[in-house]
Parts: structure tokens; C-alpha cells; sequence
DNA sequence: GATAAGGTCTGTAGTAACTACAGACTCAAA
DNA sequence: TTTGAGTCTGTAGTTACTACAGACCTTATC
């Protein structure tokens, strides 16, 4: 069902295996309407087509970027509107870009800290220990 | 109440205050067990004192370290035993300094990829973006 | 046709680490 | 005494999933 009535009907098992994507979150991206609601067989089976895969590997991408889900639904919004701007995509991810560079920025700080502390470590069976003194300071 | 007994007794507000803590996460960390339940008035009000003080320190620096509270549950559990040894600790340090690490790679990837691609926009009102084409591929 | 295996459906609960709120109670000061 | 502030409890909301139970459907095999 789905596969034979045009060649190109998915059920949701394939979308996941074409996208890398958990069978679970296909749903819940649905549920918070960041995907849209497929047509169903009579049995109320999802079928996607090539739009949806293309739509989940738009989501997939961004949050291996980072994009938060609601960010990428104002991106898709952008997308879907077909009047979006260049202008406005950039400004967005530019705005993620100082997001991204500020947490990187922290954690190479929690870094130095922990590689300092780390450093000073005996090693040894002793109850003295750097890196709790470290916590409690 | 409380301040009057000896001079040290702390209410939560009191705690918040002298830890920089959110004074519900307080509740939290007991609830989950990570802080000790403390000792009440009569009519129920937690009473703290420096030892509490000390540990929510301990705690909070740790979250700024990045550790999990199940880590730093561990790590408590260690104090607490009064014979944890600095070997211990700092195996346990130095993976997460392993993963803070991984998480810089991670981020730093990302950034990479983003800046370019928002180098590539021209900016203008047009409909073509080198953002959203990096998201689709 | 019967049956068994596997896929899909729904709703719901669990994860981390909080944060916030409602409604009841208590305390301190004017 | 009354008012305002602080505290108590339990519970719900947040982000981004992931997993499961129990019912239903489909497919393959005999």
C-alpha cells in the first residue's frame, strides 16, 4: 500500500530510513506542526512523497546546526511564504552564528578551568584533591 | 525566625541570596536529592546554615563547569564518604573535559559551516539564499 | 482461508534541569 | 489587627526528543 498506487508514496518507516531521521520524531515534528499533516490511506496510514523528504532534511540540517525548532519554523515559514529575502535568512543566521560563537566561546573557558584543575591533580590516594577545592571555591 | 536562634540560621530566601541560587531550584536539588533535606520550625520553614551554603556553592560551580547533576551527585557522594581519593576525582574531571572538548569541535564545525554560507548572502531583497540551499543539501 | 509476523496507529510517559504558579499558611511590622 | 511579604506544598510548563502499550492493519506463508 502507499509504495504501488504512484511509485513514490512513503510510509513512515521510509521516510525515516531516507532521512536518517527517528521514526518517533516524524510524528512528534508533525504534532508541533513543523512538518505538515501527510494524506493518509484509508486506514490512516501516512504517506509522504519526495516534498517531505525534502522538508525533514531542511529540519535534520538545521538542528545539526543548531537552529532551535522554532527557529527553523520561522526559516520554513520564510521558505513557504516563496517571498522570503535573502536579507532576512541572514540576518537570522547570524544571529544564531553569535549564539553558537558565545557557547563556544564559555566552554573553552570550562575548559581552561577543568584542564588547569585537572593538571594539578596528584593522582594519587590522597583525600587533597585540586579540583574539589576548585568547586568549593 | 530562624536568624534570631543563633545568628546562622538561614531561610531559603536567605540561601538564594548568599549563592546566587533561584530560590525554587533550592527545592529542586532537595527534591532530587543532590541538596540535604534541612532541618524545620515549627511550623515547617527550612532552616540552613553554612554547611548548606557551602554545598549549593559546590553545586552551582559545577553547573557553571558544565558538570551534570548526576556527575556532581557522584562527585558529593565521594566528598561525602570522606575517603574519596584525588584519583577518583580526577578521572571523572577529565572526561568531562573530554566532552566539553567534543562539544568544541561540535561547535566549532558548526560555526564554520555558517559563517561561510552567511559570507555567501548578498544580503539583498532576492529570493535566492545561500542559507537555505546549505539547509537543503 | 487462517494465522503469524511485522508495520502503523493513538495517546501518554519519561528524559535533564530547571522555573513558575496557585492556594494555603505563617510571620513581622505598623 | 490587618496587611504585606515570605514560605509551604504540589503540580505544570519548558526543549527536543524517545519509547512504550494496546489496538489495528498488511503481508507472507501454509
Amino acid at each position: 500500500m502507499g509504495d504501488h498506487v504512484s511509485g513514490k508514496g512513503l510510509k513512515r518507516a521510509d521516510l525515516a530510513r531516507r532521512t536518517g531521521c527517528n521514526l518517533e520524531t516524524i510524528r512528534y515534528y508533525e504534532k508541533i506542526g513543523i512538518m505538515p499533516e501527510p494524506p493518509r490511506t484509508a486506514s490512516r496510514y501516512r504517506v509522504y512523497d519526495e516534498r517531505h523528504v525534502a522538508r525533514l532534511r531542511f529540519i535534520l540540517r538545521g538542528r545539526e546546526l543548531g537552529f532551535s525548532l522554532d527557529e527553523l519554523r520561522e526559516l520554513l515559514r520564510l521558505v513557504d511564504r516563496g517571498t522570503q529575502t535573502c536579507a532576512e535568512v541572514k540576518t537570522m543566521t547570524e544571529q544564531h552564528l553569535a549564539e553558537v560563537r558565545t557557547k563556544i566561546a564559555d566552554l573553552k573557558q570550562i575548559e581552561k578551568v577543568l584542564a588547569a584543575t585537572a593538571a594539578q591533580c596528584s593522582g594519587g590516594e590522597v583525600p587533597e584533591c585540586p579540583v574539589l577545592e576548585t568547586l568549593a571555591s
